[in-house]
DNA sequence: GTACTTTTTAAGTAAATCTTAAGAATTTAA
DNA sequence: TTAAATTCTTAAGATTTACTTAAAAAGTAC
């Protein structure tokens, strides 16, 4: 997935452009709207991050100027907090969401994520920490090794990775998982996540799976 | 979805409440502040529409009542006023957006989705003051850190919050936590109570989860 | 049918949570 | 001010829950 970013503060382009690659994604950074306009137009790009207000063209000609080449691409706006009714005539222009500044990176990502999710097909990829997952290619990496993992372990892995964040109770689990509903007592899902975790070689520091006491487990960042 | 629209003029209520059920969102209307506030505080809410000038209270009354209790609802204003100052003053009162009369339907409905996208999802998150407890997520934060509190403790407080500004007899707190019936004679509670506060790490001021002597408890705001 | 892999069951061990109880501190009432 | 009642705090023992391992059962492929 590769995202330009469009933003003439330094240090806010370099903040995001870190967090976002972290997040796997590829990314560009333009200074000014100029040279954002000439990437824009490129093409090549899964998602736009305008800056409001740049040197050059502003954002809303870039948007402007990029949605009529690029219809289906979605953009999202980072605007100070007192330009809302711009915003406005941003989202009627074409604009797919905006964030206020100053804003949670965790925030910004949940939009890119609802924007990507309906226009790619491909983005089953789930990802933890180093450890990833292909849901079409049934492929599991922790870095740059391959984990070869049994269907039941992939499914498991799968489910925690989806609910990345959230808690995933023990029903839950085993309904979706095992598709057994109305009963549970068996101690399956601890064998699994104990062969998962092991498997992955999480070490104590890694605990990218977490178990969360009388409910179940979950899967998140450190 | 369920959203409210404080609106006295008719017309312009009963083509916003067409519209929004069109959409598939469940609509209430008060044509005055008074019905308007009363509603708003029953919390059953997904959103707010506010006139900005309504009899009985303004808009930005309602906002800032509804806002001490209800901190995660998202509240947008309709407004024929389009001074930057009012604006701004709204804003810092706890609106989330705002849009300036005449406006196109589907502005409104580009803004309301903008505002639920996030919400989404997470309809039984409570609060008081800076504690948030989330029952989806299985999640307590205190500001930004997150406080890891066993199950018992996790139910204790999603009571006391469930009921907030409401005091929690000890027989009530046995019954739905501890599921204990016709019969109550330890100091269990205060024991869970205490590790509570201590998690929380409530300190002389931050007395959120104050006793009742010789009742109970009561989760309040300051 | 046999050999292999995967899944499930089961059981012992480890760890965290829950409960009890008792003394300290606080509030209320006389 | 003192006594009584209630709540707070702490710690240890009981209980629950999860972890780990191994072996049995169920699938798969040859």
């Amino acid at each position: 997935m590769r995202i330009l970013i469009v933003e003439d503060e330094e240090s806010i382009a370099a903040f995001l452009k870190q967090g976002l690659e972290e997040e796997s994604f590829a990314v560009d950074v333009a200074h000014d709207g100029k040279t954002g306009l000439v990437l824009a137009l490129t093409g090549v790009y899964d998602l736009l991050l305008l800056d409001w207000m740049v040197p050059g063209h502003s954002g809303i000609e870039i948007c402007t100027q990029f949605r009529k080449e690029f219809k289906e691409t979605p953009v999202i706006f980072l605007t100070a907090k007192d330009t809302v009714e711009e915003t406005i005539f941003g989202l009627q222009n074409g604009a797919n969401d905006y964030i206020k500044k100053p804003f949670h990176f965790n925030e910004l990502l949940e939009r890119i994520r609802v924007q990507l999710r309906p226009t790619s097909g491909s983005s089953n990829i789930f990802q933890v920490g180093p450890i990833k997952l292909d849901v079409e290619k049934h492929l599991v990496l922790k870095g740059e090794e391959e984990i070869q993992l049994t269907q039941k372990e992939f499914a498991l892995l799968e489910f925690l990775l989806r609910n990345k964040g959230n808690v995933c109770r023990r029903t839950q689990i085993i309904e979706s998982v095992w598709d057994i509903h109305f009963e549970y007592n068996t101690g399956v899902i601890d064998v699994y996540i104990n062969s998962l975790r092991k498997k992955l070689q999480l070490s104590n520091e890694e605990h990218y799976i977490q178990t969360v006491r009388g409910v179940g487990y979950i899967a998140k960042e450190l």
